[in-house]
DNA sequence: CGCCCTCTTGAGGGCCATCAATTCTGGTGG
DNA sequence: CCACCAGAATTGATGGCCCTCAAGAGGGCG
């Protein structure tokens, strides 16, 4: 059976929190501190390091030739960054809080030492695989959900990403243009989501950026109901497949390795 | 700077075809093949194994409770898939061509084998990132285009991921409800933007999955001059930000590295 | 032929982006 | 301390894009 989309969302972001040091790569690490709105690098800049969050909060981003401005992640503490393109940036990282501290590594001997090191390179393809799977599944967000769906999703990530208090109040590193612009949305329609929600007394700002969830359950009804209600008109799977897929692998040999590869 | 998205997206996706043997891994590969709309693997099955596909295409996807669908990604040969969670699979791959060959690796002995064997892990960080960057880029198109650009974006990358020929006629693998699920957006809407593209004579269709690109430059510009349009409201980068970001690490010295790392 | 699926085309309505105006907030200087 | 201002945030009104519903055309297969 299929589980539900906005609860796994839920389940994997909530999920361990990897920020143990990078083997001997800490020995060629450099540490700095950025302002809100500064950038770590830039849209077409070359790709010289690997980067990693210490403490505050970035976000990653891509603009368009006119300003126009979609993020990609936001980054918290123990995310490693820098890797979106072989050669040139492709986006952008700007810090969001106020004394956003970053590691960096060169590259190059990031790589060696990830060559040379299993645990390391062991932690650095987690870390990847983890930004495959929170890109990927945001991606289900930004293109199947109503406005309203989409700011109740994001208001859980952040509780599970960002909120160390127990009242489950969460502290928003990021003004409404950075929600906005998240969750691919007018900032109107960002502030006119979270008025209703306010109004249906499901979340409580305490401050602009400080916002108290008052009734979780209310917010996960709203994703999973609205999924409910989207009934495909999509022809299903062909076929029936019955047969365990596993199966189907243990009857063939195994290939010769070159032969196989071809472009 | 700031370079064009839709440049860069191409760019990328026709770089370079990694489809090297993962050194002694092979070893331990088995290899299947499948028919139109088999499931390589489900939602919510337990992670055992790393897939990699050979010959034909796939799609990677996701249920919600009721059967609507999300495309998260096409997958050609060559690209390695199957670590879209930790423990069960978040999402499903299906065969959409006939004769689908899939390689896989049990998960522990390949992560066993990456440890050992530097230029697998490489690879394997590689193909990881490259997965990262297309499906960031991808998240551009999902969220600020018009139906019209989705579809240009998508013909000029799959243009350049599936076309062997070189009069620019690529045939596509998959349906037009395959294509409105990649790009979250109604079968009808697809349909409609193919005939307009193809009433401004910038495409021609052969057969009804065979495309030809008769003005390719038309295609771009409907996606380089949407993007012209996009003119910010946007308060921009707080600041100037005229110092040189590199600069800022070289002042501070290296931390010790246990410190710096906690929640 | 008849069935099913895919694909296309048309008509109507709802959601959200856009434009516009007001209020709120934080920072600065008098 | 308070006035002042720029940016952030909210609220209202309107129009356009696209989803939805509906129906028909084209294609493969038993």
């Amino acid at each position: 059976m299929h589980t539900p989309i906005a609860v796994s969302i839920r389940k994997w972001t909530a999920g361990q929190f990897v920020t143990s040091p990078l083997g001997s790569l800490e020995e060629w690490s450099r540490v700095a501190s950025f302002a809100v709105g500064e950038a770590i690098y830039r849209n077409g800049e070359p790709v010289e390091y690997w980067y990693r969050i210490l403490a505050g909060a970035a976000r990653q981003c891509a603009f368009t030739q006119y300003g126009s401005r979609q993020i990609v992640d936001f980054l918290r503490p123990g995310d490693l960054f820098g890797y979106d393109a072989p050669n040139l940036h492709t986006f952008s990282v700007e810090a969001i809080a106020s004394g956003t501290r970053i590691v960096r590594y060169p590259r190059l001997k990031a790589e060696q030492v990830a060559d040379s090191e299993p645990p390391v390179a062991n932690q650095i393809r987690r870390l990847a695989f983890e930004s495959v799977h929170r890109v990927q599944t945001r991606m289900l967000i930004l293109g199947r959900a109503t406005a309203l769906e989409k700011v109740c999703s994001f208001l859980l990530e952040m509780a599970d990403r960002f909120s160390a208090r127990s009242d489950h109040a969460v502290t928003l590193p990021m003004s409404r243009y950075d929600i906005a612009d998240y969750l691919a949305m007018a900032v109107e329609t960002v502030s006119r989501a979270l008025t209703n929600l306010r109004r249906m007394d499901v979340i409580h700002l305490e401050e602009v950026r400080c916002v108290r969830i008052c009734n979780r359950h209310a917010l996960e009804r709203v994703i999973d109901s609205s999924t409910h209600e989207l009934k495909s008109r999509r022809p299903m799977a062909v076929g029936g497949y019955s047969s365990d897929p596993h199966r189907r692998f243990c009857a063939l040999a195994a290939p010769s390795a070159t032969a196989l590869y071809e472009a």
